[in-house]
RNA sequence: GGGCCGCUAGCUCAGUUGGCAGAGCACCGGACUUUUAAUCCGGGUGUCCUGGGUUCGAGUCCCAGGCGGCUCACCA
């Protein structure tokens, strides 16, 4: 091979290490022999997969007598003069092969030495087993598929730096298997889901993801402009008011598994954008859905785990329904010591919330008060599945009022490790209580409060049409499928989570 | 946004008191027809994240900045 030239070099490669310019030389090498290295097909007719399963009982030394053809990525060399080995991954598996003088000839075992690690290839050639155990595909044909310019990651230790890991995520997958469980739990899951649902006559639908009024939830949203209207338009925060303009519609079940976007920090648990289920369902209220809620988990946790018992970061979690229930006001109660329910005075929480340490905001009621202590005492020690019943009012604009307790709506969140994964009420189908939450949530956003709602007029207009009695939920996906990969971070379960331009 | 930590070869990582930039894998040259983290012999391939400063001399010390991680704050 020619040393280095760098005027020979495309530009784009200029200052590239010596791997790269090696393989670009290859490449024009290659091209140059009339070798195509980019190939338009190959009908590769195996699995590394189905030729394990095919000959898992073939013996050491053994030939199968079948003409395998496989298509993958070369993720090995070992080679040895005139015969070499390698491995040969494609989307199911491993599989080695053995290339020699013997099976290729001297110009196409040539051919074969020249390949590097990373390169795709379609090869052919008899299945047997080595001496040593090792399922091997002698190869008598091969095609060069793809040509890879830059060298892969270390074999054995892999893709650690994390930064690299989120940026380079392809490289993540291709070298670090987790990678690939984690994500196949993520795609199980919201499989299981939809199968639950689905099952159930709920009706997937899919609502906008650019508002005019964005709604739904108390978040910052993203702003951003069509041109051709010449309006500000918002990423949905969340696309609760749209599904139940479906109930207005005469949709009895529907649900919708999609990206929601909120202008907010990024934490392990937080990522801009980022995947809920929410689902409606009329005729129920919060308690049909808190036992549906533990119907569904159950199932498809045990569907996509085996089991309801697993680890979490080193702790036991067990998703085995009933699971616990408290309601807030009680779950606060414990939490610092004394009786607080719905006619605790302003004044009372003011001075339970200094005792511990909670800071409040001017402007803030008991029903802030009372969830800001159960989020910031309670909410971090809860680890296994609870069903928090009954939230305040002040914090639930679009909740309907509790039928016994007016301080308190019809509302549940499901906690596990610390942190919500559902969120679901008896949804407020009264236009005109509606109509005053959204003016109580229009004057705290006079006052600065940025995450308080927009009044919606039109789904005020929906609603003056017969909403029916319905129950709703949202369930974080993202933050769920963390608890089942064993993930820390919600970016493990994302596969290309943001991250800042470099 | 605050605090702490990190950024050195393609990857994983060392780098002493401020004194020639270094190891494993990968890569390059050679040997080798049953290896599988192949082995053996030979070869370091580098914008030490960036920009300033101190110094005879900076990967190392100082200042500013970038990116990331953890954490606190924020966050239905």
């Amino acid at each position: 091979m020619n040393p280095p030239d760098d005027l020979a070099i495309h530009p784009a490669f200029r200052g590239e290490g010596e791997q790269v310019i090696r393989r670009l030389q290859k490449l024009e090498e290659w091209k140059a022999r009339g070798v195509e290295p980019y190939a338009w097909r190959y009908p590769r007719r195996d699995t590394t997969e189905g030729l394990r399963a095919k000959f898992h009982d073939l013996e050491n030394g053994a030939e199968s007598g079948y003409r395998a053809s496989l298509a993958g990525r070369l993720m090995a060399f070992r080679r040895h003069g005139k015969a070499s080995f390698a491995d040969l991954e494609d989307g199911w598996g491993r599989i080695q092969l053995m290339a020699a003088v013997d099976s290729l000839g001297g110009e196409g075992y040539q051919l074969f030495q020249e390949l590097d690690i990373g390169d795709w290839v379609g090869v052919e050639g008899p299945v047997f087993r080595s001496r040593r155990g090792e399922l091997t595909v002698r190869v008598e044909e091969f095609r060069l598929l793809s040509k890879s310019l830059r060298p892969l990651p270390e074999k054995w230790h892999g893709l650690k730096d994390v930064e690299l890991r989120y940026r380079r995520r392809y490289l993540d997958l291709l070298v670090n298997p987790e990678v690939k469980r984690k994500l196949l739990v993520r795609v199980k899951t919201i499989r299981e889901v939809r199968r639950f649902l689905d099952d159930r006559d709920f009706l997937e639908v899919e609502t906008p993801m650019l508002h005019l009024i964005p709604g739904g939830a108390a978040a910052r949203p993203f702003v951003t402009y069509h041109h051709a209207l010449g309006e500000e338009l918002y990423l949905r925060i969340a696309p609760e008011l749209y599904l139940k303009r479906c109930l207005v519609g005469g949709l009895e079940k529907v649900y919708e598994i999609n990206r929601n976007f909120r202008n907010e920090g990024i934490s392990y648990k937080h990522n801009p954008e980022f995947t809920m289920l929410e689902f409606y369902w009329a005729f129920v209220d919060y308690l049909d859905l808190a036992s549906f809620l533990e119907e569904m988990l159950s199932e498809v946790v045990g569907r996509v785990m085996g089991t309801l018992k697993f680890t979490y970061q080193g702790r036991e979690m067990d998703f085995t329904p009933p699971w616990r229930r408290t309601t807030l006001l009680e779950a606060v109660s414990a939490a610092v010591g004394e009786k607080v329910d719905s006619s605790t005075s302003p004044d009372k929480w003011k001075e339970l919330a200094e005792r511990h340490s909670v800071p409040l905001e001017e402007g803030w009621g008991p029903g802030k008060a009372a969830t800001e202590l159960f989020e910031k005492l309670v909410e971090p020690e809860l680890w296994e599945p609870t069903l928090v019943m009954d939230y305040p009012r002040e914090v639930s604009p679009l909740a309907r009022a509790h039928r016994s307790d007016p301080f308190l709506t019809e509302r549940f969140e499901l906690i596990a490790a610390g942190r919500e994964l559902a969120n679901a009420f008896s949804e407020l189908i009264d236009p005109l209580d509606q109509r005053e939450r959204f003016e109580q949530q229009a004057r705290q956003r006079e006052r600065g409060d940025e995450e308080a709602h927009v009044v919606d007029y039109d789904y005020l207009r929906a609603m003056e049409y017969g909403m029916p009695p319905a129950g709703g939920l949202g369930l974080g996906i993202d933050r769920l499928v963390m608890i089942l990969t064993d993930s820390h971070s919600i970016r493990e379960v994302i596969l290309f989570p943001h991250l800042r331009p470099v």
